[in-house]
DNA sequence: GCATGTCAAGTTGTG
DNA sequence: CACAACTTGACATGC
C-alpha cells in the first residue's frame, strides 16, 4: 500500500511494482469526443422492416463493429491514462427487445463476437481499467407496474450477462420513482432484488439522483441489501438531504467497503454555472473547484459526466494536478504527469 | 450531400 | 398539457 510516487490523481494509478492501487483514478463515460472511436446502432424499426432471415446478418454486423469499437475503447483508455470505462447500454442494440430481440449465438459472428468481448476483458484487467454499466431511466425496480419491473429485470439480465463477459464489476441504477410514496417504493426495491441472479446482485449499486433518492434515502436500502452505494455528487448539490460532502463519501464509501470493494463516484459541472439558472444540465468539463477538496488522496473511482468526453476527464487530470503542484510547492521534483506518458 | 425527425422502454418537474 | 432532463448520438428519410 505504498504510493508515496504516484499522484494523487493519476488516471489509472500507473504502478508498475506495486500491486495495490492507489488514489483516484478518473472514469470515461460511454463515449468519445476526439479519438475516432464510434458506435452503432440499429433501430427495432429497421430490423422489423427487413425480413426476419436477414435480421442475424444486419445485427452480427452491428454487433461485431461494437465489440470491435469496445476493445478499441478500453485501449484508447489506457493510453491516455484513464482509469475506467463506462459501457454504453445498447452496446448490442435492441438484445432484450420484445419483438427483434436475440443472442449472440443467432448471429454468424456470433464467436467472434464473444471471443472480442474476452480480448476486452483481459485487456481491462491486466491494465487495470475498471469497467462498469449503468442502465438509463427505463430500468426501474421501484415500479408499481410488472411490466416495468419485468422489463427491468431483463435488461439488468442481459447487462449482468455482458458485464461478466468483460468483466465488468458495477451495474449502478437509480431508485427510480417515487409514485408519492418513496418508502414504499423502496420496499418494491427491496423485495425485487432477491429475484435478480447472482451475477447481477453481486454487481449491482444504487445512485442517488437528483430529482427523488438522496444518499440519505438509500442508505438504508444499500446496507439492507448490502449494495454498494455510488455517491454522485453533483446530484447531491442539486437535491441536497442534510448530509456535507464529506459524510456522504464516508458513508458511501462504507458501502463499498463492506463489499471489499473501491469506491465508486460521480461528478459533472452545471452547464450554465451555479448561478445560471437549472443546475442540472451538464457541462462541457469540469470546473475543478466542483471536485470535492476531501476526494484528494481517496482510493476511488470518480466517473466523469461532462460532453466533452475523454477531453473532459484529460483536463480534468492535468487541472487537478497542477492544483497539486501548486499547493505542495516544489516538494515533489518529479513532473506529476511523467508516469502517464 | 445535408437537414431533420425519430429512436423500446419511465418518471418527475417546469413552463 | 407538452417538453426537457436524465450517460448521448446515430440512423432513416426526404429534399
Amino acid at each position: 500500500m505504498i504510493c508515496r510516487k504516484l499522484p494523487y490523481w493519476s488516471g489509472v494509478g500507473r504502478l508498475v511494482d506495486e500491486q495495490v492501487r492507489c488514489g483516484v483514478r478518473l472514469g470515461l463515460c460511454c463515449l468519445f469526443k476526439k479519438e475516432e472511436i464510434s458506435f452503432k446502432t440499429i433501430t427495432a424499426r429497421t430490423l422489423l422492416n427487413l425480413a426476419a432471415a436477414d435480421r442475424p446478418y444486419r445485427l452480427s454486423a452491428v454487433c461485431a463493429a461494437n465489440a470491435d469499437s469496445l476493445l478499441q475503447a478500453v485501449k484508447a483508455v489506457q493510453r491516455l491514462g484513464i482509469g475506467a470505462f463506462r459501457i454504453m447500454s445498447p452496446l448490442f442494440p435492441r438484445m432484450t427487445h420484445p419483438d427483434v430481440g436475440y443472442r449472440l449465438a443467432d448471429l454468424p459472428d456470433g464467436q467472434r463476437i464473444e471471443e472480442l468481448l474476452d480480448e476486452v476483458r483481459k485487456w481491462s484487467l491486466s491494465h487495470d481499467i475498471r469497467l462498469s454499466f449503468h442502465p438509463d431511466q427505463f430500468v426501474v425496480l421501484s415500479s408499481p407496474h410488472a411490466a416495468v419491473v419485468a422489463n427491468s429485470i431483463r435488461e439488468l439480465e442481459y447487462q449482468g450477462w455482458l458485464a461478466e463477459m468483460v468483466g465488468a464489476d458495477v451495474i449502478n441504477i437509480h431508485g427510480g420513482g417515487v409514485y408519492g410514496d418513496k418508502q414504499g417504493a423502496l420496499e418494491r426495491f427491496r423485495r425485487v432484488f432477491p429475484t435478480l441472479s447472482p451475477r447481477v446482485r453481486s454487481r449491482l449499486a444504487i445512485e442517488n439522483d437528483d430529482n427523488s433518492y438522496t444518499v440519505r434515502d438509500l442508505l438504508p436500502l444499500a446496507e439492507r441489501l448490502e449494495i454498494p452505494l455510488v455517491y454522485d455528487v453533483h446530484h447531491h448539490r442539486c437535491l441536497p438531504d442534510g448530509l456535507s460532502v464529506v459524510e456522504a463519501t464516508r458513508l458511501a464509501g462504507a458501502t463499498w467497503q463492506a463489499t471489499g470493494r473501491e469506491q465508486y463516484c460521480h461528478i459533472s459541472s452545471p452547464r450554465a454555472g451555479w448561478q445560471g439558472g437549472n443546475p442540472k444540465p451538464h457541462a462541457d468539463y469540469i470546473d475543478p473547484d466542483d471536485v470535492p477538496a476531501c476526494w484528494q488522496g481517496m482510493t476511488m473511482t470518480v466517473d466523469i459526466e461532462a460532453k466533452a468526453k475523454e477531453l473532459a476527464v484529460l483536463r480534468l487530470m492535468r487541472d487537478l494536478a497542477e492544483a497539486e503542484m501548486t499547493a505542495s510547492g516544489a516538494a515533489d521534483p518529479e513532473p506529476v504527469w511523467a508516469g502517464t506518458r
